[in-house]
DNA sequence: TATTTTAGTGCAAACGCTTGCATATATTTT
DNA sequence: AAAATATATGCAAGCGTTTGCACTAAAATA
């Protein structure tokens, strides 16, 4: 019953198609307007009209074409996600705090993987502001050194949020973790848990996260009195290749470290295999401390120690930011930094 | 220059918009329509007005309205995907090859999580038939039970796959997992390592996957010939309570079994730390096998048995086939079973 | 009772694009 | 040279809502 053969149509006539409010309109003799307003509930029609037509639209199966509203309104009420990977647990994580208050407020999502290309970065905010998101977040590509595609969208009046990698050249507002902290505080646990040769297996440093890392590794290194080696001190793409090749030549070198700051917990998996598999122990020989988590971090022996990222959080105020730049023109251009926890477990202390 | 001060408007005269095919028409001294088969490159517009149309379309920063041309094509280009949970290795894997593929296809992918709740599905599902979406795939929640509201998708003409949970008694193309083989595979490899009491850590038997998991079970022991007991077949929701609960009192009681196999990857990990907690050894004391995998498996020690599927693929394939429904009107509504990988790890089998 | 206010409904334009059909040249065919 | 065809463009309706304004009748005020 969700169709009506309409004869009314000149070009389709007697073509099947989905009940629109003109239908309901002429089965109960009113006009289309107060069939809208009735369906919107606006006070200005009465209860009983409203009744008729809620009533007529649920027999029919009436289901309202959010493409005509949206394009009436000028506004679709969804919001565009752009992450890096799906599949990845701290951005799935963000993802899942997005969605769950976009829901909730009546926003739908559209989600898009930039896989870490600046182009399709571009592509994707290109189709998104075409698609009239009603705003955007965003976490950008290691390879994003310009931001004249994001000022498409301030120039479209498209509202972006950044989390976690940004530009802070570009005004919007931007929800972070407080990377240097997560990393002077790593390097002092290890520090003071007795380790002094700490070497730091990093991200790419064109973006924020790597060099803010990269900083803290250097200045902290620094005020606990411990020599920085710059053999000790890696920018990878932290792909697999990459960490065998730097953890094979670690650990074969004269000079080992005893510990090491892994920029995800990805890494760190690999890494902690790697020093089982030279028959090297943790934390004796080697402390591991991971700078993303993951719950894989406590199942594997020993469990790893990691800075916890509170994931869903940051994307639940993203998209908080975002709905109030969307609903109430609030247009700010701040940083906030989520709290992180270092979380410490067997691997970063030694059982003496 | 995104925008053009319009003084031809009534309503909102002076008002900033965006560019429209209309501004670029009479900047040309053309018919909008030319503008639109230009842009669109129809056969029908000469070369030379199309350059000139596109050469003013990109000075102008004109970026087509998808809204206005959904709603005038009745195609929205974009597809709707339900699953339980985004933050899951196997999901977020599907939803990865759907996007992949999706996106080189000039479709966007519009996400939904049911957190297994049967009432939220099918407020997602209206909400997209709203929106208008192309075409849906989704894994259904383990409490859906009927089929009512994936009714209502075909009645409006919205194609639809369903993959992993599916439910046989509703017409459309499904792409699953070959769960009773798994599980036979599973337990008769166990068998053959010298496992006798084998126990089963299932998910609830309201959906496809979990009553096929407990059917083989069943019958596989039957066949290696070995006895089946009532307490070592559990149907659970799977939460770390229950998996919790579910294990201490296996391990403590009289007659322990000697080999568990988990319905997901995250269970083995959980029973997996129980054991060893307990001071038992797997694979020696207990082995473990489970029938989903995640990355983690690896990293643990000893790592531990699984059944791999293949994400990205069923994915891939699930796009694939809406994509016919949607473009070739190709309606089938058969079942691709998707191969899965019993990869054998240290947990599973007795050094000797 | 005459006048203003309020409540409830309808009219019609607008949102920006697509597309069938008509029209006007330009090109080819007889 | 006339007729038929091909090529390029314009016209206008249509997609399904929303919303400002106009209108009518009933209720409230003077």
């Amino acid at each position: 019953m969700l169709f009506l053969h309409k004869s009314n149509l000149k070009n389709r006539a007697m073509a099947k198609s989905p009940i629109t409010i003109n239908d309901l309109a002429r089965e109960l003799n009113v006009a289309p307007s107060t069939v809208s307003r009735a369906l919107n509930n606006s006070p200005k029609i009465s209860d009983l009209t409203k009744q008729k037509i809620v009533k007529k639209a649920a027999e029919l199966g009436y289901n309202l074409n959010m493409v005509a509203s949206s394009l009436s309104r000028s506004r679709t009420n969804t919001i565009g996600v752009v992450i890096p990977f799906l599949n990845n647990f701290f951005y799935s994580e963000v993802v899942n705090g997005i969605e769950e208050l976009a829901f909730n407020k009546g926003y739908r999502i559209l989600i898009a993987q930039t896989r870490n290309s600046f182009d399709k970065e571009k592509e994707i905010l290109r189709t998104m502001s075409a698609t009239r998101v009603d705003g955007i977040i965003a976490c950008l590509t290691t390879e994003t050194t310009n931001t004249d595609h994001l000022k498409i969208l301030s120039a479209n009046d498209i509202p972006l949020v950044l989390f976690d990698r940004v530009r802070f050249d570009f005004p919007c507002r931007k929800v972070i973790i407080d990377n240097y902290s997560a990393m002077q505080q790593s390097v002092a646990h290890l520090a003071r848990s007795g380790y002094k040769k700490i070497a730091h297996l990093g991200g790419p440093i064109t973006c924020n996260i790597s060099s803010e890392h990269a900083k803290a590794f250097k200045e902290t290194l620094k005020r606990e009195g411990l020599p920085l080696l710059t053999q000790f001190h890696l920018s990878t793409d932290l792909t697999e290749e990459d960490i065998m090749e730097a953890i094979k030549i670690w650990l074969t070198s004269r000079l080992k470290p005893d510990a090491i700051i892994t920029a995800t917990s990805y890494a760190a998996l690999v890494v902690s295999k790697l020093i089982k598999e030279q028959k090297l122990s943790i934390p004796e020989d080697i402390a591991l401390s991971s700078l993303t988590s993951e719950p894989a971090l406590q199942f594997v022996e020993p469990q790893i120690t990691s800075v916890a990222l509170p994931g869903r959080d940051t994307g639940k105020t993203s998209m908080d930011y975002l709905l109030n730049e969307i609903e109430h023109k609030e247009q700010k251009s701040d940083t906030t930094i989520k709290p992180y926890q270092l979380i410490i477990r067997n691997s970063s202390f030694r059982n003496k």
